[in-house]
DNA sequence: CTGAAAGCGCTTACAG
DNA sequence: CTGAAAGCGCTTACAG
């Protein structure tokens, strides 16, 4: 009924305690008789290793750090409450994670940041990362040290870390341009779309997901080039107020942040309005969704990237295989399938 | 550095670990001054109990027992390989996991399947439920056992129950809506739908929720009344075929199972055809997707609701608080932001 | 009302 | 190459 444990195993194969475990854990210096017959007791009993004891008198503790960018964001504030958050979750696995903030967008003080990292004791970190090269030497340092590096939400150097958890942007913006291409029910359309930088990879793969989409399979609607906006919403509000009053605008697209300011120009507009798409679900987003200034939300579900993190760096920390990772995938709000609210939302990772 | 323990709490407190556990256990039996001299040294200390080693102490077993319908229905096919493979990764914690196949929608079936478990050992229960009052004295016993039940999927009477884990039919109705009301793109339509049975309660939801928002925010689309199928995929075939004979119809929506018949007819339609909602990501609805037959499937994320029955009946038998349980969202999928595929779908749950 | 001790299933030195 | 033993942080009888 109960299931064996390795004392059950070692009797089994007639050796002792301390041999079964060595082949179990492939310590080395074992007979091969030796495992052979353990290996046949694990397969016969059907033994499974209890993780949670193992990891109980090995006194493991995992320090983390996530480096996120300083700043008001408020998808970033949400990803720093998710993570407090998952840590609170994670005490009792003996899990600690501290958040350190780095100047925003800029790879000189991100990279003084991750050398920073090499004074302090952590197990594993996760980086909201950039695509340069000056990172390369220092990630490598760290990551010499024996320190876990994986790339949160924006990826680091692909060779400088181990894994990459984030959305597929390009499907995000194909996503995006199916709904808007869909709301066009036929007819055709011109959309402005509005970026923060096309130096940011994300919103560059969103612009190229969305105009793929559009161009093959709703070819009546135009897609205009984008207004660059660096996520500032006074600008993106200016910008909005005036394309508002362009003839023909049947859709807006917004790929990067600042969408406050959109909403704010949206909300002071008259008549019908275009339709209107955003990225990430935070409360003002959420809002204008209910009130009915925009009419879609992509979301890539921080909760469910920052409790990955947690997954993947436990995962590397104890050097075990990485679980199997499917694509993270970018999520559809619209007013009707709304998570209850902001609160019981940072809870929803527990599940999914 | 690491954290403290009941050793150091019961040390700081002046008392025995033993008594120390009293009080953090609320097991009773403690002078009022011992409590509070313990409860002290608790927050000074910062004390968290180590929840993994309790419950290797306590040497506790999970044994839980899933009660699905049986048949070849492409969506509890799905429901129970996310049991196994959540069941695989519960191992190493102790809880296992049987499939027990009942009559598919039959009460008396579900009643005697209830029964039955009184013989065997549980430690809980999830059940793909009826609303039925034959269910509630079996149930009733069962509860009286110790044993704890959720219902799952499809709700048991409210008061039989511990806990409902499953979404909000009415927001998945919304939802459907929504998306058909958009993709009119300001312009009229006829929309017809499909049930199984309006006795259904999940299907009466949606279809609610569908018509509540076309009457609503899009009064210039028509909802018919809903064909009846008995979730048949024969039926669903013929009267899909008859249906797109009809002239001014726009959109298509099945609350209910037996897609891979629309499929079958959809694919054997000529023209345009109209705007196509479906429920629940399986494999054929997942490929009809790519293929262009339909535009939209509105999933439940059985992944997320098998682990969420996990936690939930975990924490029902450590007779703990419950978790928070935000509700259940639906999640829209179109053909770009699917999934990998089926096997790593199976794993999404993980995160989540 | 209080305490000492064995045991849960492992890992980690330590001694052969 | 192999084994005996202490200890991880708890819970559970058992004895006062």
């Amino acid at each position: 009924m109960t299931s064996p444990t390795l004392s059950d195993v070692a009797r089994a194969a007639g050796v002792s305690y301390a041999t079964a475990d060595r082949v179990i854990n492939n310590r080395g210096n074992v007979a091969d008789k030796s495992i052979a017959k353990v290996r046949e007791a694990v397969t016969s009993l059907g033994y499974v290793r209890n993780v949670a004891a193992a990891n109980l008198s090995r006194g493991r503790i995992y320090r983390l750090a996530f480096l996120i960018p300083r700043g008001s964001n408020a998808f970033f504030n949400r990803i720093r409450q998710h993570i407090d958050h998952a840590a609170a979750h994670h005490v009792s696995e003996r899990v600690t994670a501290e958040v350190i903030e780095v100047a925003a967008f800029a790879v000189e003080g991100l990279q003084d940041s991750i050398s920073a990292l090499l004074e302090r004791d952590f197990d594993g970190v996760a980086i909201v990362g950039l695509q340069s090269a000056a990172l390369e030497a220092p990630l490598a340092e760290l990551r010499a040290k024996g320190v876990a590096v994986v790339g949160l939400v924006s990826d680091l150097p692909r060779a400088a870390r181990a894994a990459y958890i984030g959305i597929d942007n390009i499907a995000a913006g194909r996503t995006a341009g199916r709904m808007v291409g869909l709301a066009h029910g036929g007819q055709g359309g011109q959309v402005q779309t509005f970026a923060g930088s096309l130096d940011a990879r994300d919103h560059a793969e969103r612009l190229t997901g969305f105009r793929e989409v559009l161009n093959a399979d709703f070819p009546q609607v135009t897609v205009l080039d984008p207004i660059m906006t660096k996520d500032d919403a006074q600008v993106l509000q200016a910008q909005t107020q005036e394309v508002l009053t362009q003839q023909g605008l049947t859709a807006l697209y917004n790929v990067g942040a600042g969408n406050s300011g959109l909403i704010a120009a949206l909300r002071g507009g008259q008549g019908t309005r275009p339709f209107c798409v955003v990225h990430e679900l935070v409360a003002h987003s959420r809002q204008a969704l209910m009130e009915r200034q925009i009419d879609l939300v992509i979301d890539q579900r921080p909760d469910v990237e920052i409790n990955r993190a947690f997954t993947v760096l436990r995962a590397l920390i104890d050097a075990k295989d990485l679980p199997p990772m499917p694509e993270l995938v970018p999520t559809i709000y619209v007013r009707d399938n709304l998570p209850a609210d902001a609160l019981t939302d940072q809870m929803k990772a527990q599940d999914t």
